[in-house]
DNA sequence: AACTAAATACCCTAAAAACGGTATTGTAAA
DNA sequence: TTTACAATACCGTTTTTAGGGTATTTAGTT
């Protein structure tokens, strides 16, 4: 793998042996201008909001914040940085939690130096290295939240057609307009849209059909 | 790695290099009993229809049916089979069908062989081995969640909530008893909201702020 | 100390959406 | 041919949203 430079690389981290252990094998195999190490969220948050690194290591569990809601608060001011977590916490809610929170790897404490070191470099390539049981975890839930755009298709190609237009932020009154019907019966169609997906509202039935 | 005894492993392989250089690796590195070697989906539908592999690797592209379709019926027949894919391939739509078809592993055919008997042993122990490039799609197409949008960046932290909670299609009322705040409350909020975003209804709010 | 933004809350009105029933026409399947 | 469904349309009523104005409190900034 061709090692390309890394600018500025953070690790946040409270267990001094892990960290140390984690800042030695980094320097000793991987080329990095600036390493930096913080023993907690609110320093790193306080640094890192000023001057973002490349890449940041994130530990879950620390004393005050925690690394999920470090990277939220990050994401949000530097969407590049690419933020990993490196944990010992496998539970799903967790993974997703901090997936949504916009972590781009998502490692077990358990994988080996050499693995830990190799998911960095992937990760500066553009890769996104999960622990193989993490990925399933994803997986799994992320074929069952596919499988719900079947409603879309139970739908008559006219109530497929209203879904679109109310997708596309219209009232009843200019998609009556646009579809060249009456007002009562985009009124009907969305009624029965509705009757069909069981909700009761826009919002409901575009999510329910994967508009949302 | 401990490396667990797998009964019966089948490749879906249409390019003979591709197959006879996979099974010398497989049988020279891992402890398999049977290992069977098809060159198109069909023969491969029949034989397993009927005696299930424990792990099938199948090649996308095929002559006749492809890796997918074939993956999508096995599975229905037999869902304990662990069925990964290893294409050249890494176009999302791809990705997401075989994901969905119920394939637990996706890597490109780049990756080295070493590689692939990692990932065959990892299926085995329940893991879902996937290519970093791979894992990255999944994970950006799993969080459409993304708040990078400068709209809604532009929203006042209660505003991001709240627009939040019309994305997930609750009504004025259920929101103010969510966040434990009045009903008026919520509706001043969303007026602010769409004030800034120059929208007049919750479906151009939500577009305009990439929910939708 | 004054200013500002954010979060909270109340008032009112008009428009839009949701929910209900019913009916006609055409077309396709049983 | 009867049934079923899709698409059209009209009649209601109630609830929800959208829009406007205004005001208080708190926290952060100048």
């Amino acid at each position: 793998m061709p090692s390309l430079k890394i600018q500025r690389l953070a690790i946040i981290e409270d267990d001094k042996q892990v960290s140390e252990y984690l800042a030695e094998q980094i320097s000793m195999h991987i080329d990095v201008n600036e390493l930096l190490v913080f023993e907690n969220a609110e320093d790193a948050l306080k640094e890192l909001s000023q001057h973002p690194a490349d890449i940041a290591m994130f530990d879950v569990q620390l004393p005050g914040m925690n690394g999920i809601d470090c990277i939220q608060r990050l994401k949000i001011i530097h969407p590049r940085m690419q933020c990993m977590v490196l944990t010992v916490y496998d539970k799903p809610d967790t993974v997703f939690e901090a997936l949504k929170a916009g972590a781009i790897s998502y490692l077990l404490k358990s994988t080996p130096a050499a693995k830990i070191l190799e998911a960095i470099q992937e990760v500066n390539q553009g890769g996104s290295p999960i622990s193989s049981q993490i990925a399933r975890k994803v997986i799994e839930a992320f074929t069952v939240k596919e499988k719900t755009n079947d409603y879309f298709q139970e739908l008559s190609r006219r109530e497929q057609e209203m879904l679109e237009q109310l997708s596309m932020g219209y009232r009843y009154k200019e998609i009556a307009e646009k579809l060249f019907v009456s007002i009562d019966t985009v009124r009907t169609h969305i009624r029965n849209i509705y009757e069909k997906l069981q909700v009761n509202s826009r919002v409901e039935a575009l999510k329910k059909t994967g508009f949302l």
